[in-house]
DNA sequence: ATATTTTTAGACAGACTTGTCCAAATCGTC
DNA sequence: GACGATTTGGACAAGTCTGTCTAAAAATAT
């Protein structure tokens, strides 16, 4: 049994895993130290790996940030798409449930550490190399805030809102939940989950008086 | 005439002339190429001097980076009291004078060059050397909010806004004004007069609907 | 016109990086 | 135990950058 293939997975097993390691290093490092800053010795001490193991793996330091930028967009947007299915299309207590919803996007999406590698590598190379991130800019928060409006249209036409126009709703609804974390989002503090939920809290509040109705029949 | 006096004067205004120069040539390439990849070579290249010269005024590389944040944190905090105190405390079209304030205060504050270096400067560096932001952090964006808030106080109590929290009012309409920017910020473009107006006519419309009451006599 | 200060250009040592090469060691499979 | 692939540590050349030093040039004040 498993003939020809047992040999390959564990190859690739041991394989990924110092591939992943070393994608892991260099995201850390790339983000504290820029790219022209980022050593390669420190991000194969980092990974516990030889630095011949990282050349052997990704070629060149600008391949490794490619590489590095491909990962983490992948998974932020799985993990905003993954969210996003959390929406309360069907709320019985709007206020409460877009609270908890709001709270979920942004420790998935924005407070966790990917969501902080690829604000800060957005904003150290995003000029130097724009083709990096060009299909994230045009994919993925364009996507977010389409599918976000979509579900605000929704609970317009239920009778929960009272919108002029979804698309703006929805990028005023992200904006309202990061105002309290803009200053710790930019210096790298950790949010605590008290400071979430009171910011988050106090975005939906604002956002229900600007757009809420009373609740439907 | 200007015994001794004149000499000085002379002397400072072409050191001043240098020294200013090579601020904005090194604020530049900073926000460019980030401190470490930022090259005293270009610096002094762009700033049309030697850079014997850089040395002779700055002393250090670090200490260069000290003096382009000092400059430009006191030039953005000017920019921020200067514009604040256009606030309309008298409005007689409460929103269209506050379109036309937050409009002034994007212009002023975070669409021009300074606010993009110090943004980016911020992200960049930020977490690296703490202490060069300490005071702006401190003193920034905290007074910003706090002052901002005072005004939005006064304007609940003459009846024409109705506020739970005037501080929290106060950071969400930065970040409404902000909502439909944050992309071009990031990512550095230029955003153009009517984006800027339209962009601002939509965040304060929500957030007169959220907080606004119907004029008072 | 002269004396003083500032600026300039270039050379320089020391340190650090990147990317390559190679022989030895390690690992997992047959 | 033997084999093939992968990893390792170290050496290496070529290049870059910082910060200092020097003597000449330019600018400024008296």
């Amino acid at each position: 049994m498993t003939p020809a293939i047992a040999p390959d997975i564990a190859v690739a097993r041991s394989h990924t895993a110092k591939r992943l390691s070393v994608l892991d290093a260099a995201a850390r490092v790339f983000c504290r130290e820029g790219f022209t800053g980022a050593n390669i010795d420190l991000i194969a001490a980092e990974a516990g790996v030889s630095r011949q193991t990282v050349y052997n793996h990704h070629g060149d330091k600008e391949n490794l940030l490619v590489a590095v930028v491909r990962e983490i967009t992948e998974r932020i947007n799985a993990g905003v798409f993954e969210t996003l299915a959390t929406f309360p299309d069907k709320p019985v207590d709007l206020e409460l449930e877009l609270i908890e919803f709001a709270v979920r996007l942004n420790q998935n999406c924005m407070c966790n550490r990917d969501g902080k590698f690829l604000r800060k590598l957005l904003q150290t190379e995003g000029e130097r190399y724009p083709d990096l991130f060009a299909g994230w800019r045009e994919h993925g928060p364009a996507k977010t805030w389409a599918a976000l409006a979509a579900r605000f249209a929704r609970l317009a036409l239920s009778g929960w809102l009272d919108l002029d126009d979804p698309d703006v709703a929805a990028r005023q609804f992200l904006a309202l939940v990061n105002a309290d974390l803009q200053m710790a989002l930019i210096f790298g503090d950790t949010v605590s989950e008290e400071q979430l939920r009171t910011a988050t809290t106090n975005a939906v509040r604002c956002f229900l008086r600007a757009y809420g109705k009373p609740r439907p029949v």
